[in-house]
RNA sequence: GGGGGCGUGGUGUAGCGGUUAGCAUAUCGGCCUGUCAAGCCGGAGGUCGCGGGUUCAAAUCCCGUCGCUCCCGCCA
């Protein structure tokens, strides 16, 4: 080994001992005769001392020593250090030495010693790097410049931070369901394009000329087969790859915790996993959970009071709702929505009353890409009446000539609000009004700093509708996929009432994002194909596509069900990040490029004429 | 597919119709034995993403394009 000790574990309980070292210059600072590397490997930081006094000196010149000579080599290592620079690769031997008094480093957790350098060997030499490693300077800089060097990003502590949190939880994840006697079995990533669900990487076959595997999406079919194979408890860290729009959240391939179990109901599940989250968070996050048991919201409750099925949980602000309210009102905005099929709902701004015009515009344009035309305004600037209600002079809004005093009260008292208070009010159908105030909801929770960053607010969301009405293919589709299962009371109004049936399905959320999500899936054949032509399947489409599955389920299938975590979404949780490429060693970009490797790129002509492939240009050249 | 933001020495930025394109930091050289964002002195480094246009004059205004990013659609 070229180290005997890492850079981060000498205390002052080693003083006196000859070790070294090896790893990276985190920083020099040139003293002349005197030099400090800090010395940088996975575990720590280390500060090297060089000079030319082979005692180490003490401070400031009180007993300076003579050059004696005892046979190292502190000259030739001196001058080796004025040569050495940033992210040099060094071999450092030297003693270990308490610091002197008052030069102990606080920060450092070496920072009671230092090793005086006899020896110092450049093992590596370095350009300089094109952003600064240490500290957190590179946070600030172009992610572009960071994806393109990542082997350089990753030496920055918060980002080796972040990996080293990802180990953590997949080994605190894999030894959890080892433990509770689940078989980890791996799945092909070459599998089956299906129609169904996002777009599919596909992996041309130069075998069978025109034909193409697919990427799993996930290995949802695959871990059904799994539980009819009768492994009962099975998981696995499951590569996914998914051919959609990124976004901060979202990434073209991505982990997931795929696990499935046999004989179980949605309760099994989900208590198995909040038992995980739980001793996770306590393993690897000081910060606390709100509330335990984790709280359950049906998907019509979390719509209701947070129009989402992903609530933030860590701030109430709940949205109400006044449509029945302003049916009538002679506001055309909210009537005619009303009319229309819409609904008027509204939330609280805490002490909003008296923002700028600017401020609230700034809303009003916050609202607008989730297809919100505006956002109606009252503020209480003054105080109620005796009688408990606000006048026409103690309120700031625009809309206020056209409203009953009716109205008013409602309204007041529907959304809570109190002197000081903005009620925002959409009136839109539901899918812009719930997303456009679930939004803002976040938005005002945000510029009212109300939320608390340091709880982990866990919560279920069930009862999911089973299908949803896709109005560009004119036909119902799996919310969440044609496996699962209806609630067993639904299932005889699937054909009738589709829109009313209700899945055995569950996502987990933390803090406003959906970290899980599963179902009970169907395990019986003939609903399976009940399924499968609800969704507008042909029974040859189904033989295609699925015959397999439904044949499957006929040799013996158990009931079965189980749940899907995104483990990036998780790490970036623990790890306070932003994007989920925080937690990833070599992220694409939000176009789906790998900046590094220059990823995709072109093939030669022979290899394409392998694949029979033949490239087709979007925009011909003309000639 | 659509919308917003950004693009100026290596990096982070100021400048937003006429500047010698400023500052910080990194970098290079010199001095320096107690620093830990070391300090002090000096130097080098920019065709302002790219292309076109307007103008006497463009980093600055307009159009296009490329890249990064956030969002909508999309993501069972």
């Amino acid at each position: 080994m070229l180290k005997t000790h890492t850079c981060g574990e000498l205390r002052a309980s080693d003083a006196g001992k000859e070790v070294t070292l090896s790893g990276w210059v985190n920083r020099r600072r040139d003293h002349g005769g005197l030099i400090f590397l800090d010395l940088r490997d996975r575990s720590g930081i280390t500060q090297i001392t060089v000079s030319d006094d082979p005692e180490g000196n003490p401070p400031n010149g009180a007993n300076p020593s003579s050059a004696s000579s005892n046979g190292n080599n502190c000259a030739g290592a001196l001058a080796t250090a004025s040569q050495v620079r940033s992210e040099f690769v060094v071999q450092v031997s030297g003693s270990v030495q308490k610091r002197p008094q008052g030069f102990e480093n606080a920060e450092l957790e070496t920072g009671e010693i230092e090793v005086i350098a006899s020896e110092l060997q450049i093992l590596s030499e370095a350009r300089t790097p094109p952003f600064v490693l240490s500290g957190n300077q590179g946070d600030e800089v172009d992610e572009a410049v960071r994806l393109k060097y990542r082997y350089l990003d990753l030496r920055r502590p918060r980002l080796a931070a972040n990996l080293r949190l990802r180990h953590d939880i997949v080994r605190f994840i894999r030894n959890f369901f080892y433990d509770r006697d689940f078989l980890e079995v791996e799945t092909p990533i070459l599998l089956k394009s299906t129609p169904e669900g996002a777009r599919d990487f596909v992996v041309p076959s130069r075998i069978h000329p025109g034909r193409f595997y697919a990427l799993p999406q996930s290995p949802q079919q695959m871990k059904q087969l799994l539980m009819i194979a009768g492994f009962e408890r099975y998981f696995q860290i499951a590569r996914c790859f998914r051919d959609e729009d990124l976004r901060a959240d979202r990434q073209p391939e991505f982990t997931q915790l795929d696990l499935e179990m046999s004989f179980v109901e949605a309760a099994d599940v989900m208590a198995l996993i909040e038992e995980m989250l739980i001793s996770l968070s306590a393993e690897v996050s000081d910060k606390p959970i709100q509330n335990l048991p984790f709280p359950v919201l049906t998907y019509d409750e979390a719509m209701d009071k947070y129009g989402i099925d992903r609530p933030d949980l860590r701030f109430g602000l709940q949205l109400f709702d006044v449509t029945e309210l302003v049916r009538n009102s002679r506001f055309g905005v909210f009537k005619n929505a009303v009319a229309a099929g819409g609904i008027v709902k509204g939330i609280r701004y805490p002490q909003g009353a008296q923002l700028s015009r600017k401020d609230i515009d700034d809303l009003i344009e916050y609202v607008k890409p989730y297809g919100a035309k505006g956002l109606a305004w009252i503020g209480l600037t003054g105080d109620a009446g005796d009688n408990g209600q606000y006048s026409t002079d103690n309120l700031r809004s625009p809309i206020i000539k056209f409203l009953s005093e009716e109205e008013i009260a409602g309204l007041v008292t529907a959304s809570g609000a109190e002197k000081g208070d903005l009620i925002l009010l959409v009136a839109d159908e539901p899918g812009v009004t719930n997303p456009a105030l679930a939004n803002l909801r976040l938005e005002i929770g945000d510029r009212a700093n109300l939320v608390d960053s340091n709880l982990l607010a866990f919560c279920w969301v069930v009862d999911f509708p089973l299908l949803e009405y896709d109005s560009q293919e004119d036909r119902w589709g799996a919310i969440h996929h044609p496996f699962t299962s209806a609630r067993d009371e639904d299932w005889s109004i699937l054909e009738e009432r589709p829109a009313d049936v209700r899945a055995k399905a569950y996502d987990v959320v933390l803090n406003g994002w959906e970290i899980g999500g599963g179902s009970i899936r169907i395990h019986r054949s003939n609903l399976q194909m009940r399924m499968f032509q609800r969704l507008g399947l042909s029974e040859k489409e189904v033989d295609e596509q699925f015959g397999h599955m439904l044949e499957a389920f006929q040799y013996g299938a158990p009931p079965h069900g189980g749940i899907a975590m995104g483990i990036e979404r998780v790490v970036a949780l623990f790890a306070d990040a932003q994007s989920i490429r925080e937690v990833m060693a070599f992220p694409k970009t939000a176009t789906g490029t790998d900046l590094l490797l220059e990823a995709p790129s072109p093939v030669d002509d022979d290899q394409l004429a392998e694949l029979h492939i033949a490239v087709r240009e979007r925009n011909p050249v003309k000639s």
